[in-house]
DNA sequence: GTCTATATCCTGATAGAC
DNA sequence: GTCTATCAGGATATAGAC
């Protein structure tokens, strides 16, 4: 937990303040446009330091991605395996990435460059995840709009688009929140719109996944 | 209309060939991680060449997106000023992109790639759209929301927060078409997920967004 | 562990002959 | 318009003193 990157000033480990300047950096321009230089800058911990906690760029790279995905990865699992009627599980789901990004505001950004390049690290830590015995994230995804459909809560919706509908409503705004912003001042520049975004997507995801006379 | 790259093997012109090769190497590595000799050399085209007609890799870079984004924004403007009922010019302004993607595949990366670094290109199209007359894009999608909630179609919702939605749900699952087929195999790979994806965001945005007893 | 200095490679861009 | 050759700058990464 000590190795996840933190959005704070100060940290006494200089391996810890390469990371969250790591953090910062890989977020403004990506890892092909950051440069050791400034990561190195920014911590305020010699260049050549940089390689020796972290032999290569692209490492650095994986040491600051991998430790948030897992924890997302993690709090997503429990939540969604757990107790509750599917509309709250789906709920708390929603809930769980939102306080995420409250804590991380940069990883919508982080998660863009990954997936324009390939998602080479996202991927890795999927196949680390994927748990032939208690299957995994998707498949606990897949299970709650199976229960839900079969409790007349959701309606017939192939739950692959569901869940790849669940994942663009929350990433995708924050991820392009400079154009939104430029396109629709006074919207996705405010402090509220997390709250705001929030609401609306539990929202359209209840109406539009439900079955008609079960919406709140 | 000629400037527009295509994602055909063969073309004349070496300008348009090394527009075509730059939209291929752009969507896979970004702005920054292209190398002009990569795009000279699937143009089959002198490396020099391509500063000559091009003065640096920025402008080049401009050069492709810039008449993607106009047609696109074209478009879309005339579906969504067009007649029609709300609903109707909804699922038209959405058949729009979904058709204009199996031309060009690649958009979407390339709009990933514009967002994680800034989206500096699309915002100087759209601050050229910007006509202060007619209004533009987004005055047509708020007027269309605004329109089918008089007339007992909509639900009240943000107009912002169901534009947002929209464009999350259309272009994210493509941009992310790497990751999804590792994660999800057998979905975002084949040849029908456009059709598909088409289909359940159109049910998804009318459900989600439409008042009850107007669905079809 | 920390620093300075530097090797080595690569990149965008151009000069200049044809 | 097209090519070869090359420049000048900047990047990652390391060697080696302390």
């Amino acid at each position: 937990m000590d190795l996840v990157p933190r959005e704070e000033p100060e940290a006494a480990d200089p391996r810890q303040r390469l990371l969250n300047a790591a953090y910062r950096v890989f977020a403004e321009k990506g890892l092909q446009g950051a440069r050791t230089r400034d990561i190195a800058a920014r911590a305020g911990v010699n260049l050549a330091m940089l390689h020796y906690y972290y032999r290569s760029k692209e490492e650095l790279y994986a040491q600051v991605l991998t430790p948030l995905y897992r924890e997302v990865f993690s709090r997503l699992d429990s939540v969604l395996s757990g107790p509750g009627d599917p509309r709250d599980r789906l709920e708390a789901a929603v809930s769980v990435y939102f306080d995420f990004l409250k804590r991380y505001p940069s990883l919508p950004r982080l998660v863009m460059w990954e997936l324009a390049s390939g998602a080479q690290v996202l991927r890795g830590v999927f196949a680390g995840l994927l748990d032939p015995a208690s299957g995994s994230l998707f498949h606990h995804f897949r299970r709650l709009f199976q229960e839900g459909r079969e409790q007349g809560i959701f309606r017939d919706t192939p739950p692959e688009q569901a869940i790849i509908s669940t994942v663009a409503l929350i990433i995708f705004p924050f991820a392009a929140r400079d154009l939104l912003t430029a396109a629709l001042p006074g919207v996705a520049d405010q402090p509220e719109f997390i709250e705001r975004r929030r609401r609306h997507v539990l929202d359209l995801l209840m109406r539009g996944l439900g079955e008609e006379g079960h919406n709140p």
